[in-house]
RNA sequence: GGUCCGUUCAUCUAAGGGUUAGGAUACAAGAUUUUCAUUCUUGUCAUAGGGGUUCGAAUCCCCUACGGACUACCA
């Protein structure tokens, strides 16, 4: 097992077969925290030995969502613009693409082969589908192992100048590992403890192959991880029933004293129902399942992202974080330095975990609260513009001190804010019915002016010629005030009447009081 | 079907043999407010089932049920 002085080295492997989705980001997550924990390396690596999949502006996409994130990989794809492709100090393990390590594994393989850990197959894919039919058909399932692997044709079987000649001629085979008949191999997980698997229920996967000259992701996976000197896989757990092959790798390519330790993370699950996230739940029940938007480059659909639907990637993260993680304490909102320093692996939860996008929601509302008028009134600005709206910074910095602490999302503030912007166009008819009265005009022709001799007009001002007025009349204060807000908002909601009336100023006020009477 | 992993309020989770099973989200009620929201207070709600072990089990063991992952020349 890993020495304890070892040097921690994580990485993030992904497959860039479409979008990082939320469940691909906590594994990261929980990968950059670890190594930050102990001033480790965090990697990031880029899968792509699967040449069919490969989906166009998907690795961009990773390394684009990440920096997002505030995850930042130390080493490797450290960044769209600085693509490790030649070793350097930085980067002594480049090119972090396998694509691009391409040579180096066909010898690890041949290396097993020769080792007798593994053998060449020479089987087509449609003699192998016709064999699992076949099988199917008799209603048992067609297992690649050495029941059968006798009687196909192998390098174990054919003579030693048949294969030779047709590992020359041929472009159909594949390096397969040779899995132990019967062999109880015990595996340790840092978060699930001692696993026990028999081989017997194993099959003999596929290495390497010779259609495309690319290993499989077991083989490039065992290699880079051991070239790479990674001391701590943290990985999803629909790995785990393959954890057996990889210690065998490691065994077979004699490895073992610096096989890395495993953590496997349980899945996100479906918010209703079963099953894992996919896609089509945030199309279905209406929220985000990828940190970014993204456009699929086949069919141009659009999925939406955390980033465009207005969450602070601060919050996402914490929101991620603490879904499959608990710090022990009752404290739920932490930066990413905090995070760094509370997370642990002994702390991460087994259960795979249902994702709650209410949560989500509040973990957004918590930090917007926590941002400055200033900084809010810059995120607010834009929206304003697209209404064609022109005001100053400052002016829509104060309106952000009343709306804030009313919103989840800066595009929630126009809702609850464009009466400071534009006098109501229309009135809620609830809201009149309930406090506009035949009375009322004449209430508001004497508010005017009440109000129209207020100077300077100011918040204490104003309320002390309000109340004084009401009090002298006997009148009766929620008629007025409601009255009044409905002059202004045009509805009943929205910040005190008087805090608005000082923000619109009185030659507005008076205005909008006028249109209704 | 087979293998492996898992199972505490509706949801995320705490409690590593002894607590009235705690917190958060959501929901509901009340208080506050000139309105809406905020805020505050309170409430409803859980150890999947069955067997053991033990003075004592959410916690340890076994069985069952349920859920999930995997079972490709995909990762």
């Amino acid at each position: 097992m890993a020495l304890k002085s070892r040097k921690i080295r994580v990485r993030f492997a992904p497959s860039p077969t479409g979008p990082l989705h939320i469940g691909g980001v906590r594994t990261a997550l929980f990968n950059y925290l670890f190594a930050r924990q102990y001033g480790g390396t965090f990697i990031l690596r880029i899968e792509d030995t699967d040449s069919g999949r490969f989906v166009p502006g998907a690795e961009e996409y990773i390394i684009k969502a990440l920096q997002w994130c505030g995850i930042r990989p130390d080493e490797g794809l450290t960044g769209a613009d600085a693509v490790a492709e030649q070793t350097d100090a930085a980067n002594p393990h480049a090119p972090y693409r396998q694509s691009q390590r391409k040579a180096l594994y066909r010898q690890y393989a041949e290396q097993l082969v020769q080792s007798g850990h593994a053998y060449y197959a020479f089987d087509t894919s449609e003699s192998l589908d016709t064999l699992r039919k076949q099988a199917e058909e008799k209603k048992e399932t067609f297992t690649y192992n050495h029941a059968v692997r006798t009687q196909l044709q192998t390098s174990l079987t054919l003579p030693a100048d048949e294969v030779a000649h047709r590992l020359k001629t041929e472009k159909q085979w594949v390096v397969r590992f040779k899995m132990p008949e019967n062999r109880e191999v015990t595996m340790h997980d840092l978060i699930r403890g001692e696993i026990t698997v028999n081989t017997a229920t194993l099959d003999d996967k596929v290495l390497w192959k010779m259609t495309d000259e690319l290993p499989t992701y077991h083989l490039a996976n065992i290699v880079d991880d051991h070239v790479m000197d990674i001391s701590h896989v943290i990985r999803g757990e629909e790995w785990l029933p393959s954890l057996p092959l990889h210690y065998l790798l490691y065994e077979a390519f004699g490895w073992t004293d610096t096989q890395p330790e495993f953590a496997h993370l349980s899945l996100l699950l479906k918010p209703d129902g079963k099953g894992k996230l996919s896609k089509r739940d945030g199309d279905r029940l209406g929220f985000p399942v990828f940190p970014l938007e993204w456009t699929d480059p086949k069919s141009g659909e659009l999925s939406r992202g955390y980033r465009e639907d207005g969450y602070f990637p601060e919050a996402f993260i914490n929101m991620l974080a603490l879904l499959g993680w608990n710090p022990g304490t009752e404290q739920e909102l932490f930066s990413l330095d905090e995070l760094v320093s509370a997370f642990g692996l002994d702390r991460v939860v087994k259960s795979g975990a249902k994702f709650n996008p209410d949560k989500a929601k509040w973990f957004n509302q918590q930090y917007l609260r926590t941002k400055s008028n200033e900084e809010l009134a810059q995120l607010y600005l834009p929206f304003l513009h697209e209404r064609g709206v022109a005001t100053s910074a400052e002016y829509t910095a104060q309106v952000c001190g009343f709306i804030k602490e009313r919103a989840a999302f800066v595009k929630d503030f126009w809702e609850l804010s464009a009466y400071f912007f534009v006098a109501p166009t229309s009135y809620d008819p609830k809201a009149m019915e309930k406090h506009w009265k035949p009375e009322t005009p004449n209430l508001m022709k004497q508010l005017a002016s009440v109000l129209e001799t207020v100077a300077p007009f100011t918040t204490e001002n104003i309320e002390q010629a309000v109340h004084q007025w009401i009090e002298r009349n006997q009148l009766n204060i929620g008629a007025v005030m409601n009255a009044f807000r409905l002059c202004v908002v045009g509805a009943s909601k929205g910040a005190g009447m008087f805090e608005i009336a000082v923000l619109l100023q009185k030659e507005e006020i008076l205005r909008r009081i006028r249109v209704l009477n």
